[in-house]
DNA sequence: GCAAGGTC
């Protein structure tokens, strides 16, 4: 029997559309990633009796980056990376091995069904699965079709159906145009972010910002927030006045009036106006008016509306409304909540999810009713073809969900509520107006039946009394007219919600990704947010959009994405030739990096008013090994130590704290040892400035601190501090924190595991001497003779960590301690490397040590 | 260390 494998964009999509194509009749099993599954059922395809396979991949199995040595910053002309760099294809997540998953299971497949999600990015990925599945299927016979597209606009019943008789090709053109625009991101963002940072990084000292980076989406997002700012700041308040006029409606109830010219900006007219009405005793009805009016029930929720309520109204940035959104999603509360689609399919059962809140403790009224009397049909709203609109599937409560995810739970289900509810129905009355030339209003809504905003009672029509009955040549008292100044006051800084809006508006980002892009200017400390969500830029914001505009302000117009959109368009739809428009748009950009790198002191003009000098900032920290001078620590991120008198810079860790290490120095080039910490963990390790910078074994990288150092005889080093294999990850060596007494602590040089040891000691060593069991090296404790926890007057005791009986009852292991060679059964090392010989070389798990720690467990238990 | 786009 022939077998058709079919791979859909995510797991949950693979599980529905197998569900519907199946009747509910397949078998699954998880993949070899833990992640996709695979579905498995028999049925006919192409006249014959086949077993399908249905499974999936998680997005993009691919992305896109330099080759290896381009990702050098120091050895690297930004300029470069638009033609020269090559680029390549690397697997997207590594962890869930896609590649190697999806040829485990096409190998052997007859054809393949494409059912990735029905954009641009699916079409790709189309062409993603089929470079990795095509070389492990059966070969085609005498020309017979085996690749099939599957084009669905909805997961329902019919689309799914539809779109399996009717299987296409697919669109090599659109997978271009993704192509393309993977290739231009890359070089014009990397090229750009790289110039910068390394720029004002190199010049300043308190940017604060780890990065100074542009792209086409982000750039024109901070840019937003910065106009916004610049209007503020260029508001010139102006003063106006507005003529109000009170009536006596009966004895006790006045009614305040509109005036018509609403305002005027001339305090003299104003004043004309004044005179020309307050002498007048009595206001003239003109017109009465009654007028049925609707308040339109919400358009079904899509991402974005989602986001800007969750923000708006819950006080949840979009970042972490997405997060939640998607918890919600995975436990099955709410339907997939990425969607661009504000219209359910004709099709799509509403009273179902309608049900399920039938018996909710907090509108299950409002449901029951809706439910007997019959639901409104939504709006007819926007369709995206993607994913229905964010709907929720399963009746919740708060105890059940925790504070957080029920409050967007609570709106996700409201909305969907009222989208089958009925319009707000009100009556607006008004009254006109005159007192002596003058023309004024008098307004007042009354509800008729509340409609939707029984469920969303945040829209409600707010309640006033009804307007006195009246009709034309009545009159009114009037009580008092008066003119009030007033002043125009200046726009706010921008809502989030508001920048969703304009990201939405300008094609910046996608559904998916206008979280990442707001996110990022946040953590680049390009803008802050403020109460009420408001996104306030920062010095850096500023100057680099000023920058911008200075050089060449079409970096910063949110027309750069859309203007590279329409080319790649022509490519989607084969008018244009990929190789020519990716070429000419790189060009283009090219030209416009080499133009910004001319200009650059443009904007550099800007930052020296914010910013102070690389030279002035900071403390004295730490002795250069080169002048002897003392280095200043910047504490600003990027965290680093700078030397002014050689003009060096040197990197330091990013997160912790920086000390000085009692001023001890660095055998191989003299410069004062620092000390890191981290708070959380309480982990530390000493570290030479240069050695960070310039590792200086060849077995060591970039970024290492003497707890990593080979180093042969240094006191400091991992040779000399090491213990042995971490007991959790499989590079990683157990290292003695030689300043952590008197709480002494071991911790890994690699990973996160650090282990508390002898509370009561006052000096700690790592002998010379190893373990003959497990081969770690052993300590010689002192203990504080008050507090030892040896036997009689003993204090000193030189024994394994791992395997002496005396210290196993004083170590505790902070993370699964049963991992342990230990408790493996028996030594997990090789034998015979001594102190000075290279004993603990990080990176080489021994050769003896168990495939796995299950079968290992199973070893000591028997 | 960089972009933006998928998704977990």
């Amino acid at each position: 029997m022939k077998t058709v494998l079919m791979v859909a964009e995510k797991p949950s999509l693979a599980q529905s559309i197998a569900k519907i194509l199946s009747r509910g009749n397949m078998s699954s099993h998880k993949g070899l990633n833990g992640t996709c599954s695979v579905h498995e059922y028999t049925g006919t395809f192409a006249g014959q009796q086949v077993r399908f396979k249905m499974t999936s991949v998680c997005g993009h199995v691919m992305t896109l980056d330099f080759l290896g040595k381009y990702n050098k910053w120091d050895k690297v002309d930004p300029a470069e990376l638009f033609s020269q760099a090559p680029t390549e294809k690397k697997e997207a997540n590594p962890k869930l091995n896609m590649v190697k998953f999806l040829q485990v299971e096409g190998k052997g497949c007859d054809y393949i069904v494409l059912w990735l999600d029905c954009d641009k990015e699916g079409e790709n990925i189309c062409f993603e699965v089929l470079d990795a599945v095509l070389p492990v299927m059966n070969p085609a016979h005498g020309g017979d079709k085996t690749v099939f597209r599957a084009r669905f606009s909805s997961i329902t019943d019919t689309d799914i159906c539809n779109a399996m008789a009717r299987l296409g090709e697919p669109d090599h053109n659109e997978a271009l145009s993704v192509d393309a625009r993977q290739e231009l991101d890359l070089r014009i963002g990397c090229a750009f972010t790289r110039f910068q940072t390394k720029y004002f990084q190199g010049k300043y000292g308190d940017l604060d910002s780890s990065l100074i980076s542009f792209g086409p989406c982000q750039t024109p997002t901070l840019g937003f927030c910065v106009e916004r700012h610049d209007r503020i700041q260029s508001f010139k308040p102006e003063t106006y006045w507005v003529l109000q006029a009170k009536v006596n409606a009966d004895k006790d109830r006045s009614l305040l009036l509109d005036w018509d010219r609403v305002r005027v900006f001339d305090r003299e007219i104003a004043q004309m106006f004044l005179n020309m009405t307050k002498l007048e005793k009595e206001a003239q009805v003109e017109a009465t008016s009654k007028k049925e009016k609707a308040k339109q029930r919400p358009l079904a929720l899509n991402t974005v509306e989602m986001l800007r309520v969750a923000s708006s109204s819950l006080g949840m940035g979009p970042q972490h409304a997405m997060q939640t959104a998607e918890r919600l999603y995975t436990q099955g509360y709410i339907s997939y909540p990425r969607t661009e689609t504000t219209h359910y399919p004709e099709n799509f059962d509403l009273k179902g999810p309608l049900r399920q809140q039938a018996n909710h403790p907090y509108w299950a009224d409002t449901v029951k009713r809706l439910l007997a009397e019959g639901i409104n049909r939504p709006r007819k709203g926007h369709d995206a073809g993607d994913h229905p609109p964010i709907t929720p599937m399963r009746s919740a409560t708060e105890a059940e969900l925790g504070s957080e995810p029920w409050r967007l739970y609570e709106y996700i289900t409201r909305h969907f509520i009222a989208t089958v509810s009925y319009d707000c129905k009100y009556l607006q009355n008004t009254i006109s107006f005159r007192i002596g030339p003058e023309h004024f209003t008098c307004t007042v809504k009354t509800v008729i039946s509340p409609g939707f905003t029984e469920i969303m009672p945040w829209q409600s029509v707010p309640l006033e009394e009804s307007l006195p009955p009246c009709q034309r040549g009545d009159t009114f008292p009037v009580a008092e007219v008066k003119l009030l100044e007033k002043q125009t006051s200046p726009p706010d800084y921008l809502t989030e919600a508001e920048l969703i809006t304009l990201m939405e508006k300008h094609g910046i980002g996608t559904d998916a990704s206008i979280p990442v892009h707001i996110n990022n200017i946040c953590q680049r400390n390009y803008v802050v947010v403020e109460s009420g969500r408001r996104l306030k830029p920062t010095n850096l914001g500023i100057v680099l959009v000023h920058g911008y505009y200075k050089i060449d302000a079409e970096l910063v117009l949110p027309t750069i994405r859309s203007a590279v959109e329409k080319q790649l368009n022509l490519i989607a739809q084969g008018k244009a030739d990929y190789r020519q428009v990716l070429g000419h748009t790189l060009d283009v950009f090219k030209r416009k990096f080499h133009y910004f790198v001319d200009s650059i002191a443009g904007m550099d003009e800007l930052m020296e008013v914010s910013f102070s000098p690389l030279a002035a900032t900071g403390k004295p920290l730490s002795r250069c090994g080169k002048c002897h001078r003392f280095m200043k620590y910047i504490q600003a991120k990027p965290s680093r130590l700078h030397c002014s008198h050689c003009d060096e810079t040197y990197t330091l860790p990013q997160n912790g704290t920086i000390k000085l290490y009692k001023e001890l120095r660095c055998p191989l080039d003299d410069f004062e040892l620092v000390l890191w910490s981290s708070g959380s963990r309480g982990k530390s390790y000493p570290l030479c400035p240069y050695c960070y910078n310039h590792p200086p074994f060849r077995d060591m990288k970039k970024g290492m601190g003497c707890n990593e150092c080979t180093h042969p005889t240094c006191q400091h080093s991992l040779s000399m501090l090491g213990i042995g294999q971490c007991v959790e990850c499989e590079n990683g060596v157990l290292v003695l924190d030689p300043t952590s007494g008197p709480k002494w602590k071991v911790a890994c040089n690699k990973c996160n595991v650090v282990a508390h040891c002898f509370e009561n000691a006052h000096r700690v060593r790592v002998s010379s001497e190893t373990c003959g069991s497990c081969e770690a090296a052993l300590l010689d404790v002192d203990f504080n003779k008050a507090k030892s926890p040896l036997l009689g007057d003993e204090t000193q005791h030189v024994g394994c960590v791992f395997c002496d009986p005396v210290f196993q009852e004083l170590v505790e292991l902070r993370h699964a301690a049963s991992c342990h060679p230990m408790h493996r059964g028996g030594p997990g090392r090789r034998q015979g490397r001594g102190r000075g010989r290279g004993r603990r070389p990080a990176g080489k798990p021994s050769a003896r040590r168990p495939k796995d720690k299950m079968s290992a467990l199973a070893a000591y238990f028997v």
